[in-house]
DNA sequence: CAAATAAAAGACAATTTTATCTTAAATGTT
DNA sequence: AACATTTAAGATAAAATTGTCTTTTATTTG
């Protein structure tokens, strides 16, 4: 809808890993793209980007995945996934994909854009996985289907 | 950043031919796409579509080309462009790409991007061509760069 | 140290989106 | 009626995204 499908993946395999993580259990992938119904390989891929922008960690080896560090729970937030998969177009670019839109030189609808603009990244610059993954752990949400 | 390209370029090329249609002037997909800046054979096919969903008018010939009837610059949202090109994913379709993702089975993202999508659903239903031609007419915006 | 496990890296493949080119159909003009 | 103009339609191509497979590297365990 509005990210990519990588994009996706990876916010939902963050989230997977932070609720784990809460447990004190590493995850791999094979359980977390089975977990969130996502493709394997590609999910392998995505994960290794959320690794390298430092967003969740990983450990190879024996009884090696993925895990986040709970004292990084809170400040790890969505804008950091998105920023590093799908880059900040979505943020800093023109609804219309003018070059160049700003409040000099704007497009037809940046005026209109600009609150669901700052709604979007607030919302993301603002929620952090910690509180997505709480929500799955009582049973309110869900990742899969 | 929201929109397809397809669909970027097919509201920038609405609003133009709206902005002429205004004046009483029919115009060609030459003129739009150099005046809005788009690949001009992917723009005809854009343009099409919006022909055959009935946002615009468009007439063969000699002078022919595309228009759409002051009558009906009102009626004209966004709305029905952005589900002509990109359909309505964007309204209905789950922030995190699950196939079912409603109040009962909500993403961890549902509640959090219900109010960013009413206003961007909201924005797109009650916005119209016409009020986006206007604002172009008057030199306040631009649909180049 | 050898074997097993798991992520990292890189090559490859399929699909979708973006974009172009060619031919056909319609319409106005001479 | 012949011709020029302009959209419509369809085939094709290029690029980006999504997805898979194979090999390498790191780490744990026996």
């Amino acid at each position: 809808m509005m990210f990519s499908k990588a994009c996706e993946y990876g916010i939902r395999a963050a989230v997977y890993v932070t609720l784990q993580s809460l447990e004190g259990r590493r995850v791999g992938v094979n359980e977390i793209s089975e977990e969130i119904d996502s493709p394997i390989a590609f999910t392998a891929k995505i994960l290794q980007q959320l690794t390298r922008n430092n967003i969740i960690h990983s450990v190879k080896g024996p009884n090696g995945g993925f895990e986040i560090d709970p004292e990084d729970m809170n400040s790890a937030k969505l804008s950091m996934i998105v920023k590093a998969i799908d880059g900040d177009k979505i943020y800093t670019g023109c609804g219309l994909g003018l070059k160049e839109c700003n409040a000099q030189k704007p497009c037809p609808l940046h005026d209109k854009f600009l609150d669901i603009r700052n709604n979007l990244s607030t919302m993301l610059t603002s929620t952090s996985l910690y509180e997505l993954a709480t929500g799955l752990e009582v049973g309110l949400t869900y990742l899969k289907r």
